[in-house]
DNA sequence: TTAATATATGAACATATATTCAAATGAGAG
DNA sequence: CTCTCATTTGAATATATGTTCATATATTAA
């Protein structure tokens, strides 16, 4: 009888219209906060940060890499190519090895605040 | 003739033992830096970024959000689970509205220092 | 109660992505 | 040059993930 109904869009004229539009003029260019979630998606990734924050401490080629995670040199060298392409890491030559290390300031500071606070993992506090 | 060549690992006794062994003293637990890429993982997706953005500014419910990103309502709340689940957005029953904010203090500072530090796509800038 | 609306949820689909494997490249060493 | 090894690369596979669609839940209004 009735007319099916609309779902999944808001119908209301606007919801909160005064307070969206206040928002969205203050909100970022789109397109820099998809720069900005390609960043967090870069160091979203269990052996990417492990590569990085192993680069926090020394430059080191891939075989050290694959022997500190424990991964494959081809699975190392796949990881540090989404890094460089990102330009977060930098490397060097050095005869048969070649050593990387970080290259982005911006990037090592996000890694050593989201360590810096117990972002992580911070487990329950039982109150007695 | 010659045996078939084990390719893909590090033949050599270690490359570079000394810088490797001391790195990996150095290192964090493994499970925290698992932690840390999770929250990176939230973080790194153009309409999750979007959202927290919006948040950063006001309380909104899911229309408004739908309504500011130009989604649908449930995109949005699919989206807004993930950030729940993660604890990074808390939410507020008002009628039948749901009002969502910010949560983590953290996470809300990194977000904030990706956008301050001009990290995201600084193009070329052509000295004369 | 019924109607309308905001939100959530589950399945399905398409797409992205991480690792493995095999092979290629490239640079010393003999 | 030939051999060895570090690194890269491409294909293949498995898995994760974001959006859509349909539907369910919940709250308000009539």
């Amino acid at each position: 009888m009735a007319t099916v109904l609309i779902t999944g869009t808001c119908q209301q004229p606007h919801v909160h219209a005064e307070t969206v539009d206040q928002v969205r003029k203050m909100m970022t260019d789109s397109n820099r906060l998809l720069a900005l979630a390609d960043i967090f998606k870069v160091l979203g990734d269990h052996t990417r940060v492990r590569i990085l924050h192993a680069l926090s401490f020394s430059e080191l080629c891939v075989c050290d890499l694959a022997d500190l995670l424990g991964m494959t040199p081809s699975a190392v060298s796949h990881q540090l190519r989404v890094l460089r392409s990102a330009k977060i890491v930098k490397y060097r030559k050095a005869g048969k090895n070649i050593f990387y290390s970080l290259d982005d300031a911006h990037v090592a500071g996000l890694m050593a605040e989201g360590l810096e606070h117990s972002i992580c993992a911070q487990e329950d506090a039982p109150a007695p």
